[in-house]
DNA sequence: TGCTTGACAAGAACTATTCTAATGTGATAT
DNA sequence: ATATCACATTAGAATAGTTCTTGTCAAGCA
């Protein structure tokens, strides 16, 4: 696709493949989850393929890594600044593209140089709530 | 030490030393600081031991696990809610004690029953910024 | 054509964490 | 005091996620 000609990395078909799987994707996949799907189509996918894209990709800004999940890395292919929620039980993790007015107070930002932020919200999704 | 009776786990002389590591402890250490300096006074200490207590600890309320950092769990014996400030170069994270009014707008709730939340913040901290 | 660069696959290595099995210990019951 | 029980502890194996290494290859260029 053209539209990737930007990022800026050798575009291969494995990389194509990766790259649309992301596309427009708000599942916020894990490494795992991007390998599953995309050795459908290329079953000789190595997982360091996966590793070294993301990688790139993220060097660029053109994913964010999220540090959410703590059993493992997710993905956001939306690098618009926005924030998250995330079912507690399964994981589940859903955009909220809400502006927050954040600052930290002088007294606490210890000299810090603050270059972002970003709120966490936790809860129960639906499904989870459901099967008690 | 009497004031971690109401805690509920039995006193053990390993957890005492864990609990005292951690009591007051500012820098949400890591199950491997915690680890390293515990044993010093308790050399045949075990792993397991370090993880157990957290867990224990963590699910009384005690101690909050801290998805925070990419590589591993940090742990925060400060329960009061509040926020971090979070260097993306050495990883030293500083608590920022500030109450702020957060809320899912209903259309990006998407059913769920939200719980809690937390704010990161990120910057680079002045040691990190001093060394280029 | 031969060179250079970067991508790929496979698997080893590594790190953080959890699990397992054997042993120890302290509290309680007899 | 002794037996019993419920946990804690330990060492190390196992697991999961991620990173590193090596050999191979293909595309772009001199
Ligand atoms: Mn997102
Ligand atoms: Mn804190
Ligand atoms: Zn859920
Ligand atoms: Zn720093």
């Amino acid at each position: 696709m053209e539209k990737y000609k930007k990022i800026g990395i050798k575009l291969t078909p494995q990389r194509l493949a990766i790259l649309d799987f992301l596309d427009g994707n708000k599942d916020h996949p894990s490494a795992e989850e991007i390998y599953r799907e995309v050795s459908k189509r290329f079953p000789t996918m190595s997982f360091a393929t996966v590793y070294n894209t993301l990688e790139a990709l993220a060097e660029r800004g053109n994913i964010l890594e999220l540090t959410i999940d703590p059993h493992k890395k997710r993905f956001d292919p939306n690098t618009e600044l926005h924030h998250h929620l995330i079912c507690t039980k399964c994981k589940r993790i859903e955009d909220v593209h809400t502006h927050f007015e954040l600052a930290v107070p002088g007294m606490h930002r210890k000299g810090f140089e603050v270059t972002g932020n970003h709120v966490a919200f936790y809860g129960i999704c639906p499904a989870c709530s459901h099967r008690t």
